[in-house]
DNA sequence: GCCGTTTTCGGCCCGACTGTTTTCAGTCG
């Protein structure tokens, strides 16, 4: 059966051949619009077609629901493999190559007759494309450039590692003169868990100072382009970043242009034509003059909105909720006041448990508990069922130095092991304040064993938080292949929390099975899952996931009053 | 190919930048 994931892949693949082919554009942005949709939907398309309900998946229409049938009922789709002859599928890897697109693709293999990117390769360097009609030396340089720009690059990058980059190059332009403003946009200011490239936005009336501080940052290896309103530039890593500058005054409607999403400014701009106005990164025009915003509040005020929070611009119900103005009170980093998942030197954390408690009442929490490793966990110590004795003691000595400033919960981050049971006896698990259970080994079991294993989990009744649950590390592993729909089911009969995982190689949930859950009225819990001081700063990765979930407060335990969490937690222990 | 508080047909993706050109086509976000 395929998953979303390979149906996504498929639709590309056609929405990739058909614009090599010179199929009209609009179908292929339909193709690549279900596409996305069905990467970002919370559930598998399988089980809507169960339903019968596949035309409820948002971009899903007649045509495409078709083919998901017929890949579903058949695991291959007649109308694709008919396309792969007559536009070879390896023409779909050169799409990836920076500054090549469908049209010099469809010359170059028309002409030349080569499919592989090997062979383009060849052609590039044996100067066999210059002759081409409306190509010349720089645009076959430009193709090797790319050749080699995409070997270095490795996908996408982790918003862990984005976020923090993005911020040097936005507090080196803020010094720059003339630079009123700064900041983020596109993917990264939406927080998506990885990102493209990193967009930054900025509001001048000196532009040319603000490129030339822009292509001259440090570790700059190639400047790709540069303008007036826009200039982008690629580090030694392959990671690339471009900004744009406008002026002030123009500068809510740039921010709110350049942070998209692409189909949230679509929606946006339809609201504008409706209302006689029509909507740029410049500004609104109408036939009487124009309207410029300073500001996003203004943008949205505009179009008769209240503000949206760049998380929820995906156009996934956002503008319609905003319409109504029944917008989600989105959760705040600063409502979080327990982490309930952090490791100390009892397993493999950096620091004693005295010091993470007071790292983390430094940042406003009122409650930690201590999840160190369970035993059959060897590389990180886990502890073994004696050992817990000990730790019970050191918890009851470092409370009395913490007095009332933070409440310190003996807990375990106990093995869901790969037969299915826990690492500890239910009778060990009724004498711990919080238990959290976690799969990190046999992640690659088949979907029935790995789905079955995790909710025996969930079923046991001193069970109070499923960690980090389909075990997914960004840009390395995927997460196992669970029936995600059963483990929900699960989790809301019996009211088992599930996590978000905050740090950033993690995000696990992610924002569309944790909005998922919440539809389903399971509680979550957004945690660190701190190993050292450091760690403790990821919350705010939790709670962006979170807010690209639609989540507020009331639907995070680790907001809850530190009454509320221990009477929830005593109905087990 | 999808979608519908203007539409079941006609919109939807438009502006900036580059390179190859002599006024524009292709790529990108």
């Amino acid at each position: 059966m395929m998953n979303n994931r390979q149906l996504a892949d498929t639709f590309t693949l056609i929405a990739n051949l058909s614009e090599i082919k010179g199929e009209v554009i609009y179908v292929i942005l339909a193709y690549r619009k279900a596409s996305e949709n069905l990467m970002t939907l919370g559930r598998e398309a399988s089980e809507y077609w169960k339903e019968g309900k596949l035309r409820e998946i948002p971009a899903v229409g007649k045509a495409i629901s078709e083919k998901i049938d017929e890949l579903l009922t058949t695991g291959k789709l007649e109308f694709l493999e008919k396309l792969k002859q007559e536009v070879p599928a390896s023409l779909a890897d050169w799409l990836q190559v920076p500054g090549l697109g469908p049209r010099k693709i469809s010359l170059i293999w028309r002409t030349l007759n080569i499919t592989a990117l090997s062979e383009l390769e060849t052609a590039a360097k044996n100067g066999q494309l210059r002759d081409l009609p409306g190509m010349g030396v720089k645009s076959e340089s430009t193709i090797l450039e790319g050749i080699a720009s995409l070997a270095r690059r490795s996908g996408r990058i982790p918003l862990g590692r984005a976020y923090p980059l993005a911020q040097q190059i936005i507090t080196t332009l803020k010094r720059v003169k003339g630079v009123v403003a700064a900041e983020s946009a596109g993917s990264l200011r939406r927080m998506r868990s990885t990102v493209g490239d990193l967009d930054i936005l900025v509001a001048s009336k000196d532009s040319a100072a603000v490129m030339e501080a822009f292509i001259n940052l440090p570790g700059v290896s190639r400047v790709l382009g540069k303008g007036e309103t826009k200039s982008s530039i690629e580090f030694t890593d392959g990671v690339r970043a471009q900004v744009w500058v406008h002026a002030p005054e123009k500068f809510g409607t740039a921010l709110q242009y350049a942070t998209g999403s692409k189909d949230h400014n679509v929606q946006l701009r339809q609201i504008a034509l409706a209302k006689g106005l029509s909507l740029s990164e410049h500004s609104f025009t109408r036939a009487n003059g124009e309207i410029f915003c300073a500001t996003e509040q203004e943008v949205y005020k505009t179009l008769g909105l209240p503000w949206i929070p760049p998380e929820l611009r995906e156009d996934h119900g956002e503008v319609q909720a905003a319409k109504e103005n029944k917008l989600p009170n989105l959760i705040e980093v600063k409502d979080i006041k327990a982490d309930l998942q952090t490791h100390s030197t009892w397993s493999d954390g950096k620091l004693s448990m005295l010091e993470m408690a007071q790292a983390a009442a430094k940042r406003g929490m009122k409650v930690i508990a201590f999840t160190d490793h369970s035993a059959s966990l060897g590389v990180t110590g886990g502890l073994k069922m004696e050992d817990h004795k000990k730790q019970a003691a050191e918890i009851k000595k470092i409370q009395k130095q913490l007095g009332d400033k933070i409440l310190v919960l003996h807990a375990s981050e106990v093995e869901i092991k790969a037969d299915g049971t826990l690492d500890y006896p239910d009778e060990f698990l009724a004498t711990l304040d919080l238990v959290v259970a976690s799969m990190h080994t046999s992640l690659r079991q088949t979907r029935e064993k790995v789905t079955q294993r995790t909710i025996n989990a969930i079923r046991n009744p001193h069970v109070d938080i499923i960690g980090h649950p389909t075990g997914r590390l960004i840009s390395d592993r995927e997460g196992a292949d669970l029936d995600m729909e059963a483990v929900f089911k699960a989790a809301a009969e019996t009211g088992v929390a599930l996590e978000i995982n905050a740090h950033p190689s993690r995000l696990d949930l992610d924002d569309r099975y944790a909005r998922r859950a919440k539809e389903l009225g399971i509680p979550i819990s957004i945690n660190t899952d701190s190993h050292s001081e450091d760690d403790f700063d990821n919350l705010f990765y939790g709670v962006a996931i979170a807010r690209r979930a639609w989540l507020t407060r009331d639907d995070v335990i680790n907001c809850w009053s530190t009454k509320k969490l221990l009477s929830w937690l005593n109905k087990k222990h």
